[in-house]
DNA sequence: AAACGGTATGTTATCGTTAACCTACCGTGG
DNA sequence: CCACGGTAGGTTAACGATAACATACCGTTT
């Protein structure tokens, strides 16, 4: 008795083997409908020893559902895509749904790629965390026209049959810059404007306002992008973008006491900027980053930043995705915005002082 | 005309609409067979106005191949795996294959998961890179047995019918421990075994070599893990792993000179806590890492570590699976090794004195 | 004894696409 | 004028699983 590894075993090979037809055989894999027990086990032994397979493409076909989601992420080495996959992970996980996920690179093209392969393979749904473009926005709108659930995470784009999940980064950018106003900051930079978002960016619009509110001038060459070379940003070379950033605001006459950055790795690339020049931190230039990944707990000094609820926006999106799986699907978007909640550390208070600004400000927590 | 976003428009919406047969419409969409200019013209226009979108599940049913491929991963945060998967989908994009991401977060039962879910679609490879374990092989064995085209990275489990690309992590561990001994270190730790792996880890092997070969005792002391709670390890755990790991080598009566840790993010963490300690590195305690991740650059101070080629194992491992679905799915198992390269930094050698120890050894690389 | 509901199957048709085969037309070269 | 090869399309039958319906047998209940 030779296996025969070239033609996959199907549910008609082990009705044959098994004498009986193949709805028995399927009713016995999936526990649907009657099927006298020694049946049953007769069927599965069977399977087992034929090392069956089900195949999903002729399963998903037939019941019009592959009980798969699809997610979409910018870059894959980011802890901040990481930990939302984990929420949305738990929350599948729990209803009996396999996650597949895709990474963009950061490419409008390939965030589109992404899109259109899921589709294509009919996952159930899909969700979206990565940069809003026009042509990805177009390709995402005709999907979601088409009647495919989505869930976009964070990203700047509306659409009445897609739920939404995001930070309220306004208000995050306007804590960070608030806490450095409140340490006495006047000349405060920000680092990491890009070319395409421009200044749309929330948490910059954010630093803005606390700005004005505070009545302090906003400098146009305190406000630095990276190399803007490409679109493509994977983790580590946001971080250089906070390097050369912080490189070039230390070249001012009149630098910057104090800068905020887009997210902890610009962040991260600032303070080893500020480290080669033999400054300190924070005594020369404060640094606030944003996004509180695991490993600003761990820089030296440690970085003041500000928590978003990144798991539970992950998981949030995927009980929204499900929600219109399972239900109506052309039902209202469902829309949650979370606070963001600002972490302070030593890039912005010496170490012996942040018990103190704790008490001072219940809000803020630390780690 | 109202849109019926219930039903998809399958190809023989479109054939009704252009007036042909809906293999016309097949035809005219994948570019085979003859079709008229004008009828192919027609029958596209009508599929954009329908918004028409192919349905995976049925071709690859038909096609019996699905033109996908999936990737098994431990921790979606690894810059390694994230790696790895650059180097994967480079690959994969050239020869029209899409890449769908699994994530095990390092459990055996969710790995055994992600193959069966991967399998059951259909996926025509998968690119397996997370930890062995045994029920995970013996579940990878009967795919592979079943005729499913599998390429392994860095697993410790061999296959006459599955593909194997590693890098040579014993002798990473032994050039890394070697260049210790060469500064002079005579006690050195190691941080990193877990309970599970036990001693099977190459680079401790490499390790051990190392130290045998120079005459240098090992200490079972100097060789420490992390709390060992669970198995559950994303990268910021092991960070966990290093800070844990090296507290308990700072307690010892005879504490350690130099310590070699499993990974960078264990060496990250074992930075912190010699810092902490009020140590200095590399003068108190030197440290080598492994993996040489985007961030060994810019801790401080900057991280000596091993280098491993990591896109280029994603990449080989993605032209192995490559020539297994695209020819004969019983060829032998290719295998290959791939050299690692000791990157020296600040961490053992001051930066002052780096570039003598590059004339001394042109093996070595700087960075 | 007929009727009924529960149990255990078998039959048929279909999901959407495409490989394989078949038909038919056209112009051209022998 | 016919055979032939190229072109343009249609027809049929799967791919593998399952929903929907049909069958058949049992033991009860009326």
């Amino acid at each position: 008795m030779k296996k025969q590894p070239k033609k996959p075993v199907t549910l008609a090979d082990i009705a044959a083997q098994a004498a009986v037809t193949p709805m028995t055989v399927s009713r016995a894999m999936n526990g649907t409908g009657y099927v006298h027990v020694e049946t049953r086990e007769r069927v599965l032994r069977v399977a087992r020893e034929m090392n069956y397979r089900r195949n999903g493409l002729a399963r998903g076909l037939k019941r019009q559902c592959t009980e798969t989601v699809g997610m979409v992420i910018g870059d894959i080495a980011n802890p901040f895509a990481a930990e939302l996959s984990r929420g949305v992970r738990e929350v599948l996980e729990q209803h009996g749904y396999s996650l597949f996920i895709c990474v963009s690179e950061h490419s409008a093209k390939e965030d589109i790629q992404a899109f259109d392969s899921l589709a294509d393979h009919r996952a159930d749904g899909i969700i979206v965390a990565t940069r809003a473009s026009k042509s990805s926005n177009e390709r995402l709108a005709e999907l979601i026209d088409s009647g495919v659930p989505v869930s976009l995470i964070g990203r700047d784009f509306r659409h009445p049959h897609a739920d939404l999940v995001m930070a309220d980064n306004l208000k995050g950018g306007y804590e960070a810059t608030s806490h450095l106003i409140a340490l006495g900051h006047k000349r405060i930079g920000f680092i990491g404007i890009s070319l395409t978002e421009g200044l749309r960016l929330k948490r910059f619009q954010g630093y803005l306002e606390a700005m004005n509110e505070h009545g302090l001038p906003v400098e146009e060459q305190l406000i630095v992008g990276g190399r803007n070379i490409s679109e493509q940003m994977p983790g580590y070379s946001t971080e250089e973008m906070g390097y050369d950033g912080m490189a070039k605001l230390l070249q001012l006459k009149r630098r910057p006491t104090a800068v905020f950055a887009r997210n902890d790795y610009t962040a991260m690339g600032a303070l080893n900027a500020i480290k080669r020049a033999g400054l300190r931190i924070p005594e020369d230039i404060a640094v606030v980053g944003y996004d509180d990944i695991p490993l600003a707990s761990h820089t030296s000094p440690t970085l003041t930043t500000v928590r978003q609820p990144t798991r539970e926006q992950g998981s949030t999106a995927a009980e929204f995705l499900l929600r219109r799986i399972e239900g109506d699907r052309e039902q209202p978007r469902a829309e949650k915005a979370f606070d963001c909640e600002l972490v302070v550390r030593e890039s912005t208070v010496p170490a012996a002082q942040v018990q103190s600004v704790q008490n001072s400000n219940p809000q803020i927590a630390i780690a």
